[in-house]
DNA sequence: AATAATATATGGCTATGTCATATATTGGCT
DNA sequence: AGCCAATATATGACATAGCCATATATTATT
């Protein structure tokens, strides 16, 4: 019944599914990537703030080349297990620049109304 | 099927769901009010770009009030509709402070991360 | 040989916002 | 009186997307 909530872990878990999407679209915008590797980048660069479960990043990634917003392409290396990079489309760029645009409003707009109520 | 994504409407429509139980902590920290003025507040203070459908706003705070963060009350008054009152309890206000302060560092996290890229 | 790290994959679960719709009261306009 | 907008609360069915658990396979380390 899930009946413990932690309080801040649930805001959380909620908030990345928002702002998934925005992450790996970041990520992507200077160089192709693979999963494992936008995986642990968002880890280390968040401090370890920021941890997403394997089993939401494949279906993200899958989910995001279906829309065209990104493309995968295998790449075999011998000594190296094989690795899907993903790259940003055109449509990609442009969704990216969207998503920033509303993530910063959407910052502000919590803010105004979160920070000291009273003011 | 839900096939059409307008990219950051999609954002936003996710992020709501990690933050609307901050704003609504964040409201009744210092005055008690009802459902209604609630949605309305979110609305004029982020001028439009925050707005709760009534169809999650009320579900909300009934779960608030069962984790005992927020405790209601009814109020008639002649010449008005009933309300029912929320008031902050001890139990969410440790709540609110932790939200806060998670709310802080995932905003961090994020800008960390998608804040250009190179850098 | 055993274990850890790397790398991708997926079925079932859960939480929560949305759409649509419903009920009631109050106030303003014509 | 009749109509409609605003106020105020309520709920069933649906969609989305991260999480847990688990699986497979390769490479590196002990």
């Amino acid at each position: 019944m899930a009946m413990s909530y932690i309080g801040s872990r649930m805001l959380d878990r909620e908030l990345k599914k928002g702002s998934a999407e925005l992450l790996i679209l970041s990520l992507l915008e200077t160089q192709p990537r693979h999963g494992y590797d936008i995986g642990t980048l968002i880890e280390q660069r968040s401090k370890g703030h920021l941890r997403f479960n394997v089993a939401s990043l494949y279906p993200l990634l899958y989910r995001l080349e279906k829309r065209g917003w990104i493309q995968g392409r295998w790449v075999e290396k011998s000594g190296q297990r094989r690795r899907r990079y993903y790259r940003l489309t055109a449509e990609g760029k442009k969704i990216l620049k969207e998503q920033r645009n509303s993530w910063r409003e959407f910052v502000e707009a919590i803010n105004s109304i979160t920070g000291l109520e009273h003011a």
